[in-house]
DNA sequence: GCCGTTTTCGGCCCGACTGTTTTCAGTCG
């Protein structure tokens, strides 16, 4: 085949759009969102949706159809879908861009294009000058306000940004505090939402609160030094902004109601959408207030979360896992396949990839090591650079040779930890490494990571990493997708390949865990675990303090459905020399 | 458009808030 095919992300836009548009023609609305989660399922598909399409089975993915199979297919082979250039023609890019106003949806858009013949923000920004906005049913000076506010502020041209996981964190704790501060005692206040659900990043912080006095505790949100702004402040809560752009939701319920709040707010949605539709066939209908039985017409309501789960006749879940990824089925306590248990950062025994000043680190060995005994590790691998890394922080093979000397002579010195001389080894163009394999085998541990070349076709790169997988001295491969979240897209890859590859010769596939990269991801590091590889989760750390990265990726591996089982450095170093591929002796 | 421990057809969560209305549609999470 000549051309490559479609990478994910490629296809999802394809979908999502389609979804907009069928929007703005008036499509009932599970039709439309038919669409959107079809977009999100191959979005985050841990393979080439592509090459499923093209065999057919597509349909394998949940919330994929017969339809949809069709759709991609068509996709591959025209570079567009039919229906989706048809409704391009009545529905300009402009249109869709002003439904990205906050307040301004698909009916609101299709309106004023009928009415006032707007199809972008620049003739939406002429018409609310000249007051023409408010001639139109339904809408008022007001409204006619906003969308200038909204457009003045850019609302149209991006989408709102995401924040990494331990930024939303800080800021979350910042105004936990505050409020706590400000509250009678007795009251209880944490965040939900995706950063409770230890997402990537997260687009808002959603934070709940129970007490007797809603009312008072609402009215002091806007008071906090960090909110820039506050737009909604009804008797069930308060919504704010930060300073930095960021919508804060906080909502309040009475104590007997905090497992109803704290559930609803965790999300996601569509695992709250599908928990309610499956208790909806059993008479139940949950929300934030409690669970409404039809039989009886009471409602329910739960102190806590495993109370609620169990009312429903389900296993309690675990935050990580309410993606809507199949927890509900496996959490039905009459015949579901039951839950993972998931592992934790108390299980994890060892970290096996890290930098010191030997290349772009800032500890020495030394204070690396110290740093991990504090925080418990029976073992910690020092992983600098190689050869070629460049940006001046290389590790030539007699520096390397200098660098086992280090880590040995620190070893023998230090007591209640091992240190393993190794090194995070660069995969060449060709799959080859960069050190001699002679020098190669005098280290403890080999981690090899792609670090240049990323612009290869998906053949070539998924040889390359190959190469690297079956090489005898390597025993881990680190960050294996190369993402930087927010930032930079993955290198195309046969995942599956790699992942087989991984599984038939032993080697490690890692979760990196500094919050950039958190690579593998979530659905990755299950595929992955599920082809019958082994998961080492590390922290990539620079410095002592990002050492606590660990926690990251240990995030992701619950995500990814992961038990300590499925993660080596779970284990003792013994334990650990045993697992995978054996190092040369 | 998807999907099945009531269904291969007829369903497809639940509530808050805003701005415009005289009872509610649209939007959002």
């Amino acid at each position: 085949m000549a051309t490559p095919e479609l990478p994910n992300a490629v296809i999802a836009d394809a979908l999502e759009e389609l979804g907009d548009l069928y929007e703005l023609d008036g499509a009932i609305v599970h039709r439309v969102v038919a669409y959107r989660s079809a977009a999100k399922r191959v979005r985050e598909a841990s393979v080439s949706v592509a090459a499923l399409a093209r065999a057919g089975r597509a349909t394998e993915l949940p919330g994929i159809g017969a339809t949809l199979q069709e759709k991609i297919v068509t996709l591959l082979d025209a570079g567009t879908i039919p229906a989706a250039e048809r409704l391009r023609a009545k529905f300009p890019p402009g249109l869709i861009a002003i439904t990205r106003i906050p307040g301004l949806g698909p009916k609101r858009a299709r309106l004023l294009q009928l009415e006032l013949g707007i199809d972008s923000p620049e003739s939406l920004r002429e018409a609310a000058l000249a007051q023409r906005l408010r001639g139109v049913r339904g809408l008022g000076p007001k409204f006619e306000a906003n969308v200038l506010a909204a457009l003045q502020a850019g609302a149209a041209e991006r989408a709102a940004p995401r924040i990494l996981l331990p930024k939303a964190i800080a800021v979350g704790a910042a105004l936990i505090a505050g409020l706590s501060e400000r509250a009678r005692p007795g009251t209880r206040i944490e965040l939900a939402g995706s950063v409770r659900r230890q997402a990537d990043s997260v687009k808002d912080l959603d934070l709940i609160a129970t007490t007797s006095r809603p009312a008072a505790l609402a009215g002091t949100l806007a008071g906090l030094d960090e909110i820039e702004s506050v737009s909604a402040a009804g008797g069930a809560g308060a919504r704010g902004r930060t300073h930095a752009g960021m919508t804060v939701d906080l909502r309040i319920a009475k104590p007997s109601q905090h497992g109803n709040l704290l559930q609803h707010f965790t999300g996601s949605a569509r695992h709250n959408a599908a928990l309610r539709e499956a208790s909806v066939r059993g008479g139940l209908h949950v929300s934030e207030y409690g669970l409404l039985e039809d039989a009886s017409g009471r409602t329910r309501t739960c102190a806590t979360e495993a109370e609620l789960y169990e009312l429903l006749g389900l296993a309690y879940i675990e935050p990580e896992l309410r993606e809507d990824r199949g927890e509900l089925q496996a959490a039905r306590l009459d015949g579901g396949a039951g839950l993972p248990a998931l592992v934790r950062l108390e299980d994890i025994r060892g970290d096996l990839h890290c930098h010191t000043i030997a290349s772009d680190g800032h500890n020495s060995i030394e204070e690396m090591a110290a740093a991990a005994r504090e925080r418990g590790y029976e073992y910690l691998a020092f992983t600098d650079h190689s050869a070629s890394h460049g940006f001046g922080n290389d590790v030539s093979p007699d520096q390397l040779r200098r660098q086992i000397e280090l880590v040995h002579r620190e070893n023998a010195r230090i007591d209640g930890i091992e240190l393993l001389a190794g090194s995070e080894v660069n995969i060449l163009p060709d799959g080859g490494l960069d050190y001699e394999d002679e020098l190669l085998a005098e280290l403890d541990w080999v981690i090899a990571s792609m670090h240049t070349a990323f612009a290869m076709s998906e053949q070539k790169m998924t040889e390359r990493m190959i190469a690297a997988i079956e090489h005898p001295l390597v025993r881990a491969i680190g960050h294996p997708t190369g993402r930087l979240i927010a930032r930079r897209a993955p290198y195309a890859i046969d995942l599956d390949a790699v992942f087989a590859a991984a599984a038939r010769t032993g080697t490690m596939l890692e979760i990196n865990g500094n919050p950039d990269r958190r690579d593998l991801s979530d659905v990755q590091a299950r595929a992955a675990a599920r082809a019958g590889a082994t998961i080492v989760i590390d922290s990539d750390a620079h410095r002592v303090l990002t050492l606590e990265n660990m926690r990251w990726g240990v995030a992701s591996a619950r995500r990814g459905w992961l038990t300590a089982a499925d993660v080596a450095n779970s284990r003792s170093l013994a334990q650990l020399r045993e697992l995978g591929k054996q190092p040369r002796k």
